[in-house]
Parts: C-alpha cells; sequence; structure tokens
DNA sequence: GAGAGGTTACTACGCTGTCAGTAAGTGATG
DNA sequence: CATCACTTACTGACAGCGTAGTAACCTCTC
C-alpha cells in the first residue's frame, strides 16, 4: 500500500519509464501478461529485471501503465486531442483500422491482453471493462447525433449496433493476425462498420428471417 | 514424438478421459493455456498431475485435445452431424450465439485460448488458424449458394463480410464476458449478422462514405 | 502375469519480488 | 566552492514458490 508515486524523476528517467513501457507492450503483446517475464523486457532496455521494479513497483502496475500509457499515445495524434462525434466518429474508427494495419505489435498486444484480462483476477480486467463501456457509450451518442441530424428517433438497435462495431473490428485483428495473408483487416472493418452503420439508419428493409424475431 | 495413441483403452478409461478434457476446458478458460495449472485440472478428476501426464503425455498434447473435442461436442447435436449451408448457416450461427449465453464457461476458454493462440510458439495455433479458415470458406460458400438462389452474383464483398461475421460473434463474447449486464450477446450478435448479410446482399443503397473509398 | 491406470517422490527450471550494497547525482550549508 | 547529507537508479544474489516432466513403484483387472 505503499504510495510509490511521484520520486521525484530526473529528467533522464522519464525518458528510460517510456522505454520501458514500450518494451513491456512488445513482450506482453508477443507472449500475453502471465508469460511475458520481466527479464525479458529489462534485456530490451539494458537492464536487470531487479530495475523494473524499482520503476513500477511490480509486475502488474507495470501492465497497468502500460495501458494508461497506450491511450494517451492513441488519443495524442488526433485534433484537440479528444476523440469525434457524430459520423466523424465512425470515419475515425475506419482510419483507425488502417492505421492499425500498420502496427502489427500494438494490434497484438490489444488482442492478445483484452482476451487474457477476462481471466481470474486479471489486473487489466478493470481497464478493458472501462475502456468497452467508455468506447459504446461514445459511439452510442454519435448514433444519437447522426439520427438527430437526420430527423430520425434513434432506434433501439444502437445499443447493439455499437457493441458489435467494437467487437467486429477485435475480432478482426485477431483473425488477422492469425493468417494476415486471408483476412483484410482493414478493409473488412470498414464494410462491417458501413452495414452495421446502415442497419441501424435504415433499418430491415427485407427481413432475412434468421430466427431474431420468434415468428415460429 | 512417440505417438502415445491408442493405449488400448479400457471402457472406464474413456470417460476418465473426457472428464480430463472438460476440465481442462474449465481450467483454461479461467486461467488461460499457459497459466492455467495441470494440477488443478487433476484435482477436478480427483487425480495428480501425473495421471493427467500418463493420458495426456504433454500438457500441449491435452491443449490440442480439448480443443478437439470441443470441435465434436459442438457438431454431435446437429442433423446429420454436419453443418448446414445456405441461409440456414445464418440462422444456424445465430442460434449458437443463443446457446452460448447458456454457457459461460466454454465462451470464455474459446475466447482467451483463440486470443492466446496469436502469441509466440502457441500450441494452439494451428488449429485457430484451421478452424478460421474453415468457417470463413463455409460462410463464403453459404453466401454464394443464397446469391445463386436470388439470381445474383456473389459481390466482391463475401470475403469481407465471411470474417466480419466471425469476427463480431467473437468480438461480443469478450465485451459480454466483461459485463455481462451491458452487453446482450445473443441480440447483438443477430443483430450484425443480419446487418451484414444485408449488406451483401443489398449493396450500398445510401453510400455512407466512411472514407473506404477514396473519392477525395 | 502383463499391461493399464494410476501414485509418490523427485528433478529442474522459470518466475516474481526482496534486500543489501554501490555509484552517481542533487542540494543545502559553512 | 567544497563538503556533508541525502536521494535516485540501479546491480547481483537469493529466497520462495509454482510448474512440467520423469522414474520407479504399486494394484487392480482382463
Amino acid at each position: 500500500m505503499t504510495t510509490r508515486r511521484a520520486p521525484r524523476a530526473r529528467p533522464e528517467t522519464l525518458v528510460k519509464r517510456t522505454e520501458i513501457l514500450r518494451a513491456a507492450t512488445a513482450t506482453f503483446g508477443a507472449k500475453g501478461y502471465k508469460n511475458g517475464p520481466l527479464t525479458e523486457i529489462a534485456d530490451q532496455v539494458g537492464m536487470t529485471h531487479a530495475g523494473i521494479l524499482h520503476h513500477f513497483g511490480s509486475k502488474d502496475q507495470l501492465l497497468v501503465e502500460v495501458l494508461k500509457y497506450r491511450d494517451q499515445e492513441d488519443v495524442a495524434p488526433l485534433e484537440g486531442a479528444h476523440i469525434p462525434g457524430g459520423m466523424e466518429l465512425f470515419r475515425h474508427l475506419v482510419r483507425t483500422a488502417f492505421t492499425n494495419e500498420t502496427r502489427p505489435g500494438i494490434v497484438q498486444a490489444y488482442a492478445v491482453l483484452s482476451a487474457e484480462s477476462v481471466t481470474d483476477e486479471h489486473p487489466g480486467r478493470a481497464y478493458f471493462e472501462e475502456r468497452y463501456q467508455t468506447l459504446r457509450r461514445e459511439i452510442t451518442e454519435a448514433f444519437a447525433a447522426v439520427c438527430a441530424e437526420r430527423g430520425i428517433t434513434a432506434p433501439a438497435t444502437v445499443d447493439r449496433a455499437a457493441a458489435s462495431i467494437l467487437a467486429v473490428m477485435d475480432g478482426l485483428q485477431v483473425q488477422w493476425l492469425l493468417s494476415p495473408d486471408d483476412v483484410q483487416l482493414a478493409e473488412a472493418s470498414a464494410f462491417a462498420i458501413e452495414a452495421i452503420v446502415a442497419a441501424v439508419l435504415e433499418p430491415s428493409r427485407t427481413p432475412l428471417d434468421l430466427g431474431l424475431h420468434p415468428t415460429s
């Protein structure tokens, strides 16, 4: 319970810390959190594993800081450093998918860690729970804004659509990591997002009878 | 490399083996493969971990058999023990999503293991690679059949759609496991599958301009 | 009585975290 | 401006645990 916050860092030290965070992202991405040893991270930055623990206190804490670090890095390049709303959000998500195709390491880290986080007592669980909640809310609000713009009331499907959009992006990442030649990450993401957005804005022109609506 | 297959099993032993496979599914689901100890599996079936190794030779081999076992269990209840085609396949996928809502343990095992399989040298990797390839092919063929039925030529989007359908199902499982109260696994899956199928069969009535088509 | 289905005992290893010690920096002070 | 007091940034050794796999040995059952 010792709050090892703010150890009055030397300016040079902050550089080293982010170096560690990057190395940890690589190792956790390649091997998972539980199976990614501190020594491997330490090697990458020319240190012993004890040095890592000196900076972050524990491996659990390191993971939390890795996740937080990735968040602020992702938001950084955005205009005004804030996620857009309305239809622009969907465009942003599609752009993100295209960007992701150029950085398999980070994609792998998120894919592995998010799934691993559902295991018992995982230190990253709270982070991913909140993350998904936040993202779903933002997408739901974007739907509401777009619907309002078009003078229609947002249908009840927006909640399902919001979860589905995130889901399809994540799921495609796993398939893409397994078979990069068979799966077009960005284009498939764009296609699916368009399909889902269209289904919300112009619902069920043709009922497909997939068993959803219990007619039988 | 010793083929420890067919050790002339006693009928009672086969029961024990499947008992082990079920226990392993539970443990691997709860903790992941690497972090799921053999001793925990052994405890569940009233055995020592050496007993498990007697049956399966190694932990890696056990995982492979767990995955194979789940496959044949899933196909078993189906008519004719074979996956349907055409529009019936999509109905089957939606039904599966509803079934899955009643068995979080198995869902968790698949979610955790499929993502873990993309890590370095994971023993389950080949299985998941093939599994996704097979499933994508089956869905693509179902699309082709449905299109033929309607007298239209299957559009180029079927490949992306096939991957997207699997992706959305998998991705929703992770979110559902993290927040079961916030995410409706089955209903969201059904909605997304309908949306994607509709987008294939009746493409782009209204262009949404999500940046997919580089018009600028 | 041979082999299947185990157990007990043990080896060997990998991992996190602790601890003591060291070298280099920081800062107040006489 | 030199020195003393203290902090930061580590290293190296090691404790302590959990784990996979092996080997030898029982003990039922065909």
